[in-house]
DNA sequence: AAAACATACCTTGAAATCCGATGCATTGAT
DNA sequence: ATCAATGCATCGGATTTCAAGGTATGTTTT
């Protein structure tokens, strides 16, 4: 098994975490911050992450802007009023979580 | 979203640290231990827990032997040799994934 | 200048994972 | 007696994720 399989189920709450401290981001550059962020483990590929944006999008979590770059274009992602509420209780989940993983590792005899 | 879609894909990870510890487990009980060790948030349903211990037995991570409770009977788990290879390696997983997921909560800037 | 790799978007089909519902049986509480 | 909890299990479907493929530009290497 792979470290990366652990962050099945995390992608959404990392995906608004890192629009929402970075303020906007494009697709590209999502999968690279993730993977520098994960120490190389948490490698998200094209297929699961353009339609997780624009699930998001369509939910009413992201809005999404096109700006040219050189001949290319990149699309620019951020969070929308309700996609920060939604990116604050991800933030709290994870939280929660770490704190409940840690139990697991080291747990207090029943 | 609930807390816990995040532990979608800890689950194999979990269930080898929870019978690990505790040297052998049966199946109800991994699913109420790890309902207190999550603070309520991890409810592994039947549906989920009896298939993946039935794939860990076939790959000889854990074996399981049979023993009467009263009138009821009870499936006990155990680590296999391979089994606390694997253990090890989740637990070390684990903790990797627990200090990553702090980076993107409280990123390193680029 | 050709080839290879990185950047940048996307879709599609399949695989894997997980959940809800259901089934059966015993025990304990109301 | 009825309902909730304990204890095993399966099945079908939903969801999530991946691998592969498609298109195109920019950069680096040979």
């Amino acid at each position: 098994m792979r470290t990366s399989e652990l962050y099945k189920g995390s992608l959404e709450s990392l995906v608004l975490q890192l629009i929402g401290k970075q303020g906007e981001m494009y697709g590209y550059e999502l999968t690279q911050r993730a993977k520098e962020l994960s120490a190389g483990n948490l490698n998200i590929t094209e297929g699961t992450l353009y339609p997780l944006l624009h699930k998001l999008e369509s939910e009413g979590k992201l809005k999404s802007v096109v700006r040219p770059y050189g001949n290319r274009t990149r699309k620019y992602y951020s969070l929308t009023p309700e996609g920060k509420h939604a990116q604050a209780q991800a933030s709290e989940r994870i939280q929660a979580f770490i704190e409940q993983l840690q139990q697991f590792l080291n747990p207090k005899l029943a």
